[in-house]
DNA sequence: CGGGTGCTGTTACGAGATAACATCACAAAA
DNA sequence: TTTTGTGATGTTATCTCGTAACAGCACCCG
């Protein structure tokens, strides 16, 4: 990933069953809701799932065939627009990326904390926000919405480097 | 801008005058630190101040010249690369546009908040990323440059609408 | 079974950003 | 004053990111 040091970056997603039994999930609570988790959807899921780590669209354009086949990018495109409209999946703007969501489903705010080293990022939703809602409502703004990002560098890279 | 509502709005900037002002007091600074404020650098924050709102790169590619010249795409990007260092603009990734800073000089972590509906923004710095920096501590992540920014409606759009 | 709504497939393109390289300006050292 | 190095610019080309527009299909509801 942005890579500023020399150690190894490893990153290891879940294992195939885990990714299918999250996947199998979230089209349960789709189902439930009267939304419908077609293949694309899966597929993309599944591969930010696997991935552990943000991925870029392009990324999940040319992974996307299990046969190697890329997508068109509007498929895509699309499969995230409802992944993050469900809490599925949150695009991260400071590095043009999308990452699986580590909690359930639901939308949600959600805030990063991004590892510019070795690529990792971390969701911490809880009070992240505050100062910034706060600030809002100082300034009477009605808010709908939040990008939430810290670079730096996580606990191991800070060690290594 | 991006618009969902009817209303108007007209967004008026500084002065020719001030705008200038603006730019000598900049130039001043970064010749006092040992820096170069050059020509082109100097033509973006020009526009970015007489905006008064953001700027996409390409709108201010486009308006580089005095003379309606267009310029390359690097001229630009290197001058706003430039003018981020120094704090005198902020990039808003969720947007991919560029504002002048609203305080002074000096790099510094920015926060804003961001009328969908009029395009205005707002620079909010103060204990915007208290909550954030908190989660950082916790977790062990070492931040090095944060991106904070909130989407919703502007006091005068929340009225209007 | 008809019709509407939402999703997919596809083409094409517009917008955002950077790599690479040649050249130039400036200031500090010789 | 000349040299030399560093940082800035100009220019070309290209890459990545994201979306508009339209045709066709699938599913659910009445």
């Amino acid at each position: 990933m942005g890579d500023a040091c020399q150690h190894d970056h490893a990153v290891s997603g879940p294992g195939p069953a885990a990714v299918s039994a999250a996947v199998a999930r979230a089209t349960a609570r789709c189902q439930a809701d009267g939304e419908r988790m077609t293949a694309p959807r899966r597929r993309v899921l599944a591969q930010l799932l696997a991935a552990g780590e943000p991925m870029k669209a392009y990324d999940l354009i040319a992974g996307y065939g299990e046969d190697g086949q890329a997508a068109k990018p509007p498929t895509v495109y699309r499969a995230l627009e409802f992944l993050e409209r469900r809490g599925l999946a949150h695009r991260i703007a400071s590095i043009s990326a999308y990452v699986a969501c580590s909690g359930g489903d639901q939308a949600h705010a959600a805030a990063f904390l991004i590892c510019d080293c070795c690529g990792a990022t971390e969701e911490v939703t809880p009070g992240a926000a505050d100062g910034l809602a706060r600030a809002a409502a100082a300034a009477g703004y009605q808010i709908e919405r939040t990008t939430i990002e810290a670079h730096g560098r996580c606990p191991g890279c800070s060690a290594t480097a």
